[in-house]
DNA sequence: CTGAAAGCGCTTACAG
DNA sequence: CTGAAAGCGCTTACAG
């Protein structure tokens, strides 16, 4: 049915080798030839079989991306979806797949990557978070299988990773704070197992610090959980102690939970800052500023990283960091 | 180093056929055979590579998406990750490879299918959307390439698909509406190209005949676009003309808008239900009532739907048909 | 600059 | 029930 390299061939009056070369433009192929064999390309409209090469090349140019099977709330973000876009954006320009793969159990994901990896169906792995003892992490390490990870995991030693600068980020939220002359500022942050949570409270605390401010145990709450249930709690039990004029949290759900508290037990107005953007802080009242971690461009990067492993590129670096932006709007005017 | 069918059949001693055909499960092979071959298998921890089996079996049980570059507001909506995890879910289930694609140039779609199909990726494709006259699926059906479409398109000729039942959901708002005892129902639309709201605008009007209520042209406004903008707008028409007790729209985000147009131009109380119930849908004020269209099985379906035919598979549909589910909320109580 | 040959790791019709 | 052989459609070291 479709025309395969031997038929490019004998419409060119070359052999099979001589096509492959010209398709992989490879230098010590004369003009005329080349001339000959991208004709007879063109009249049989070939396209090399994908399948084939790979098995020639022992390489797939798949990458494989394991859709955590997190909360479902996280799906309420599109966290997801943007950096999937900033890695096919970068993948196709490189000439590469991306394979998803999702499951409900938990426990799935490490089968997903043993059966990817096993059967030699995908040249490398995006993981989209990483835990404590990430057993993912521990297997793709174990057996050498290059990989890239969204998020700084724990232990940074031979991997590849992409990330915001969760510190530097909530510094200049807290810095803001203080350029306005708030001084009594709370902070609501999420699980502390996540690196994510560790760093945006540094940056908090050395905010303070660099300002003099003296950093209030009582100010800071980290709940178990980014939900608004649980901003809403951290939020009262800050307010029972005393009243701040701003507060900086981790993530816009605890922050819509807070600002419910504060609506209700409280008749002053606190700034509140929160922190991913999602298209809900819009919707709040007020409207919440919050910091956009870029997710597009960390697929992106992720991609680059991993793509530049894959292809023996020399870099110098096995991570990037990329920009947030503050948002501003009401809630912190 | 890893471990091929060859290194297999060595220690079992037998030849490459017959461990194939252990894997494959053929009757005709022995029990005893049939053992040693599985425990030479679990010796050498073999996998089958798949590239190697494709390009054997001229079938990469590889399913391409493409994720279309509408317009940024629609990854608002965690519409497309839930029905990619639906769909993933069920291609787990056969054993099959989601490969997706995401382009930021609109016209960049086709390419993808036609670099997809021409190199023997995939097996098959998933649509996300479908346009009037559209380019992706005329290739598909001309190239003959199997491919299923979310969401039913214009010409259903030859296609297979899934869908909600547009006109029925939102038959039974509008019913619902009824049986509270509205008589003045607004209908605010989305563009009138996609068949989605046609569907929508025919159970609105159904509904209405039904129950002996006039169909007043004036309450009915079609907008070109979902979102606030639009919603804002379709309301302050409507209620320039009359003031309705209740407003069926088609997406959250025209409801939104109207719900805005609501607070700030009438102090009349009026009923409001959207539609695709967005997590945005909870934060309103009033929290909205929203139909949710199970976009998860809406993926799963399709998945299956594509697979029975790659599989060839008797099935007597060419589309499936996913219930919805009105959720309600405080907007319409 | 070009070709014949071997190889990538499977599957399967054919033969026994 | 099992094996030898050919084939899937490429790539590339080797030779010239």
């Amino acid at each position: 049915m479709t025309a395969t390299i031997k038929d490019v061939a004998k419409i060119a009056k070359v052999s099979p080798s001589t096509v492959s070369r010209v398709i992989a433009d490879s230098p010590r192929i004369s003009k005329e030839t080349k001339l000959r064999v991208e004709q007879a390309i063109k009249e049989l409209n070939y396209h090399p079989n994908i399948i084939a090469r790979s098995l020639a090349n022992k390489s797939t140019k798949i990458l494989g991306l394991i859709i955590p099977n997190t909360s479902e709330d996280l799906f309420k973000n599109p966290f997801f979806i943007q950096v999937m876009t900033g890695m096919s954006i970068y993948a196709q320009k490189r000439g590469y797949y991306i394979m998803y793969s999702y499951s409900k159990q938990e426990d799935e994901e490490l089968k997903f990557l043993k059966n990817y990896s096993n059967s030699k169906l995908v040249d490398g792995f995006i993981l989209l978070t990483s835990k404590k003892d990430d057993k993912c992490i521990e297997f793709l390490k174990k057996n050498k299988y290059p990989f890239v990870v969204v998020g700084r995991p724990e232990d940074i030693n031979n991997v590849l990773w992409v990330d915001n600068d969760n510190f530097k980020a909530m510094y200049n939220v807290v810095d803001m704070f203080i350029q306005k002359g708030h001084k009594d500022i709370a902070f609501i942050g999420g699980p502390k197992e996540f690196n994510m949570s560790k760093d945006r409270l540094e940056g908090y605390k050395k905010a303070l610090e660099v300002h003099g401010i003296f950093v209030d145990d009582n100010m800071i709450v980290q709940e178990t959980n980014f939900n608004e249930v649980c901003g809403y709690n951290a939020m009262s039990q800050i307010l029972k102690y005393k009243i701040p004029t701003a507060v900086a949290t981790t993530d816009d759900l605890l922050a819509f939970g807070a600002l419910r508290a504060i609506s209700e037990l409280t008749d002053k107005k606190i700034a509140i800052a929160g922190f991913n953007n999602t298209p809900l802080s819009v919707y709040q009242n007020p409207p919440l500023s919050s910091v956009d971690i870029n997710a597009e461009e960390l697929g992106y990067c992720a991609a680059k990283l991993l793509i530049g492993k894959l292809e023996n590129e020399l870099i110098s670096t096995n991570h990037y960091i990329v920009e947030t932006k503050f948002i501003e709007r009401e809630s912190t005017k």
